[in-house]
DNA sequence: GATACTCTGTATCCGAGGGACACAGTTTAG
DNA sequence: CTAAACTGTGTCCCTCGGATACAGAGTATC
């Protein structure tokens, strides 16, 4: 009996995830590398998006036939994952020194800026999904960041779901770095122009936003979720004392 | 000339979304509505997700052939567009009496359970989308709860943003209401198992949860970001004061 | 070294799904 | 009453993921 979910056999992309390395010694040596041929979706899928993303143009990029590549990958749901743990690879090292403020800030923006480079991740990362080593890696850093904090396991691990969340969440509303700042008066500013009676709150704050701003939705909720997060610990450490 | 962006015509997505309901007189009266064919696709969606929504199932619930869709929704992508819109549905009344703190606590909530009702509404809410008329009224009560606060109409848009990614983040992570409670062991603690000294914090951060605990990460994540928020608001208040 | 075994890449085929297009029937404007 | 406009349908095509069978390449065993 094999497990699927969603199309995804589990017990072959847990093998293909955290299996070692395997190398049969009868036959033919391989052509591919499971590292190349995850570069090659990465790199069409960053140009792309996911829907430009078929096992045709993999195959072609890497000079070999689609059917070839399912020698490496059960299928394109499991070529995917493998694409998104080597996009994101391992985490950066914590900057030398910082507390654990500055440990979960630079995390975060590191992380955004993985998420911003590869656009597909994010589509790559809904729903209920088998987590890569490099993704665990990742979610360790918080956790170490915030042991001796006095919050509780289960609370730092919600705090790793907060920040992930929005640092995918921003990446998404993030314009990538070459298209002309479009900006929130592009996005609805133009909807809202002539239905000022049924948005008044919003008229008044696009008013109030000057257009040539820089977008800083990513430093102002990620300073508002460490506050919060401060504003916990400190509670816990003057209760206990 | 008509822009396209990732097969989906802005322009008829647009009169689709946001367009009076046209009733063109000549010819035969349709058998079908926007709505119905709304309704019928979140069933199917709701059921099976986006993958098990295809034209030809939604056709057939609705007794019709596949090409007759096509009278009143241009395409697929259309089609997942306008369900989103009706699926989120208008926002709730704010509840009455209630600060600002209390209306974003509720609004994030309710954004909360739709979501969560409708676990395909994540994945349509992936890239740059046009958003809808109930999209923007969502939007709205956010930006009108944070009218006189002090803050400027940047950073109560970057509020709304926070707050939808998190209660759109937190409903995927949520396992609906009938299955039986995974929870977080059996995600990612099998994985750990046999691995911690790879994962030293991990480990030590599932051993001190109970697994019998329920999920509060909603909660957990929301009192942060509301707190965070309530000291920016009462450090700008005394600060002009 | 010959032989059998196994692994690799390929060629071919299939089904599902989105969508274009032309046509026939229906309803209303003039 | 006729022409125009609109609706639903049948048919066709293309793309894509994947199954299967096969031919060649390389290795272990005798």
């Amino acid at each position: 009996m094999t497990v699927e979910t969603g199309g995804v056999d589990q017990g072959r992309l847990f093998e293909l995830l955290w299996g070692a390395p395997t190398a049969p010694r009868r036959g033919p040596r391989p052509t591919l590398t499971l590292a190349a041929i995850a570069r090659a979706g990465i790199t069409i899928a960053d140009a792309d998006g996911l829907d430009g993303l078929t096992m045709q143009r993999v195959a072609e990029s890497l000079d070999v036939t689609k059917m070839a590549l399912y020698r490496y990958v059960p299928g394109r749901a499991e070529l995917v994952a493998l694409m998104l743990e080597t996009a994101i690879g391992e985490p950066p090292p914590p900057p030398a020194g910082a507390d654990w403020r500055g440990q979960l800030d630079d995390w975060t923006r590191q992380l955004f800026d993985r998420f911003r480079r590869h656009p597909w991740a994010h589509a790559a990362t809904v729903g209920p999904r088998l987590p890569g080593p490099h993704e665990l890696a990742w979610l360790e850093r918080v956790v170490a960041a915030l042991a001796g904090t006095g919050l509780t396991g289960a609370e730092q691990l919600d705090v790793a779901v907060l920040l992930v969340g929005h640092a995918r969440n921003l990446a998404q509303h993030a314009a990538p770095d070459d298209a002309p700042h479009a900006g929130r008066e592009a996005g609805f500013g133009m909807l809202i122009r002539g239905r000022e009676d049924r948005f008044p709150a919003l008229d008044a704050a696009l008013r109030d936003t000057d257009p040539e701003a820089t977008d800083a939705a990513l430093d102002f909720g990620l300073a508002r979720i460490l506050d919060g997060i401060e504003a916990l610990i400190t509670a816990r450490s003057t209760r206990r004392s």
